[in-house]
DNA sequence: TGTGATGTTGAATG
DNA sequence: GCATTCAACATCAC
């Protein structure tokens, strides 16, 4: 499920069940989504630790361990946490339980498994490594508009590219479009200057709404696009049409007749 | 029952 | 080098 606004509730989550707390034994139950470890490798390297702050870029969350290293959670697609005591039963799908000290269990779910979890030894050189830009809730708007520069790839490639600004996602890429009334696929090098800037505003002021309110994929502003417009054939605003198109590889939604196209080379 | 899915990566192509 | 498309990953839900 996860971009920006819901990594950025799983990173509170951490904070609120583990975060300072030592860590008893952690138990493997698929390590299919450990990226560098092994089942014995992975758990070892938890047990006994105590977890001393959290952080996160785009949609990687790192858990800081007393001894430095750091895990890297990458939730895919389904990934999830359940917090739960030692008398509730495992939640469904979890591939690793991380159980504390008072025997609280920290479960991580994923049903579909293309989470990545990863040890990390030196958290700056791999975030280098990986090429990862400036957190999409960070980044200003003088450097967001200077990586723009010179481009003339799609809009909505550009904001799903994780090396320029860190996380967003399709859902919100099409959120981003509808709120500036420009069509996703319209390239950068035929946007003017203050509609770049539109954009940036409305990344900054989606991204911001959905991290104060938005726990989830619920309760989210319902004049949102994908609240009440993501269905095709659907009457949008000023009598436009919703259509589904890809762009940049992924399914779009858009309304037709409200988002305008704008393109110099086709 | 087949198809597509909120994400990332790497290969292939223009 | 840049941009785009596709396949792969693994599994579930519709």
């Amino acid at each position: 499920m996860p971009e920006l606004p819901e990594v950025h509730t799983f990173q509170q989550i951490l904070n609120k069940t583990i975060l300072g707390q030592r860590i008893q034994q952690v138990v493997v139950h698929d390590a299919k989504i450990l990226r560098n470890a092994t089942a014995e490798t992975f758990a070892a390297a938890l047990a006994g630790r105590t977890t001393v702050d959290t952080s996160r870029i785009g949609k990687y969350t790192f858990l800081h361990l007393d001894n430095g290293q750091f895990v890297q959670f990458h939730f895919g697609m389904t990934g999830d946490l359940h917090f739960y005591n030692r008398d509730e039963e495992p939640p469904r799908f979890e591939r690793f339980t991380v159980v504390l000290n008072d025997g609280m269990r920290l479960g991580y779910c994923c049903s579909r498994k293309f989470s990545r979890i990863v040890l990390i030894d030196d958290l700056e050189q791999y975030v280098l490594d990986k090429n990862l830009g400036e957190d999409a809730l960070v980044i200003k708007a003088q450097k967001f508009l200077g990586l723009m520069e010179g481009k003339r790839t799609r809009l909505k490639a550009f904001l799903l590219d994780q090396s320029k600004t860190a996380g967003i996602g399709n859902l919100y890429a099409d959120e981003i479009c509808y709120q500036t009334k420009i069509h996703p696929a319209s390239t950068l090098d035929a946007l003017s200057r203050e509609q770049k800037q539109a954009v940036f505003k409305a990344m900054h002021d989606i991204l911001h709404e959905a991290v104060n309110n938005a726990p989830s994929y619920q309760d989210y502003p319902e004049n949102w696009f994908w609240e009440k417009w993501r269905h095709e054939g659907e009457v949008g605003p000023e009598g436009s049409v919703v259509k589904v198109i890809k762009v940049a590889g992924r399914t779009t939604y858009y309304c037709e007749g409200y988002q305008t196209l704008f393109t110099n080379t086709k």
